[in-house]
DNA sequence: GGCACAC
DNA sequence: GTGTGCCAACGCATC
DNA sequence: GATGCG
């Protein structure tokens, strides 16, 4: 089958390609993507509802690399956005199930929003803490210093929302009123990374992968125009990003 | 994947 | 209606 | 500007 329908909202929404193969190795097909995020909408459109997203389209299948798309022509909502480039430019903003469906349309599994909202695109509303551990290291090191960023948010009387990425690490998100900007939102995402690196022998902040062994602590994913993928994308392994 | 533009 | 060519990312760290 | 990293 070249193209097929599905219910989106009692709406019938085109889908082509449907038995294309994005998951070699479990045979998984686009239609399972789609049937997947149709599982799935209300809690993968809150995750990206109202903001700016990076689409990651993997067009030939999770085997090949993916083509990002920052400006999409033709997207069904497009919001204007100043990138730090200065350079300006339309991104798809996602409001309802629809814009859900049309990114599996794309080609896009893990779903990549800013960390801000169209309502105010230069003040985040989420400090995003990002744990990779390094390749000697597994999910249950990343879980071990989720811990100790629970403690020191706790300290400082903020309340983290924990996820798997779906790869091997963990997100955690902190709620904030959008009255800071990128620069100082990231540097409260250093501060408080530096506290976790102090309290735990695993975590380090070292950008360099040679001077890495543990869990990194990647800060700097809470720079403007950056994204980390949000709950429900699925990941190249085929694991989904799981509150 | 989608669009503009031949043909 | 079908075929073809073309387009679609970038921030931060470091040297 | 180029490379490493995400
Ligand atoms: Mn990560
Ligand atoms: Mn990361």
């Amino acid at each position: 089958m070249s193209e097929t329908t599905v219910d989106v909202g009692g709406e019938p929404f085109r889908i082509s390609s449907p038995d294309k193969v994005m998951f070699p190795e479990q045979g998984w097909t686009k239609l399972d993507v789609v049937e997947h995020f149709l599982m799935c909408v209300d809690g993968a459109l809150r995750g990206v509802r109202d903001r700016p997203v990076l689409l990651k389209r993997w067009n030939r299948g999770v085997g090949h690399d993916p083509l990002f798309v920052k400006r999409p022509k033709g997207a069904p909502r497009l919001v204007d956005v100043t990138f730090p480039s200065a350079r300006p430019g339309q991104m798809f903003v996602p409001v309802d199930e629809s814009d859900v469906i049309w990114m599996a349309q794309q080609n896009c599994l893990d779903l990549n929003p800013w960390n801000a909202r169209a309502r105010d695109l230069q003040h985040p509303d989420e400090l995003r803490i990002d744990l990779d551990p390094t390749d000697e290291f597994d999910f249950e090191a990343a879980r071990e210093v989720a811990h100790t960023v629970k403690a020191v948010l706790d300290d400082a009387g903020l309340v983290g929302w924990p996820k798997t990425s779906g790869n091997r690490g963990i997100h955690i998100y902190v709620r904030l009123v959008p009255e800071w900007d990128f620069y100082e939102v990231r540097r409260a995402g250093l501060a408080l990374s530096r506290e976790v690196e102090r309290r735990h022998e695993l975590a380090t902040t070292a950008w360099w992968k040679e001077e890495r062994s543990g869990v990194f602590l990647d800060y700097n994913q809470n720079a403007w125009d950056k994204t980390i993928a949000s709950a429900y994308s699925i990941r190249h392994t085929g694991l989904v990003s799981t509150p």
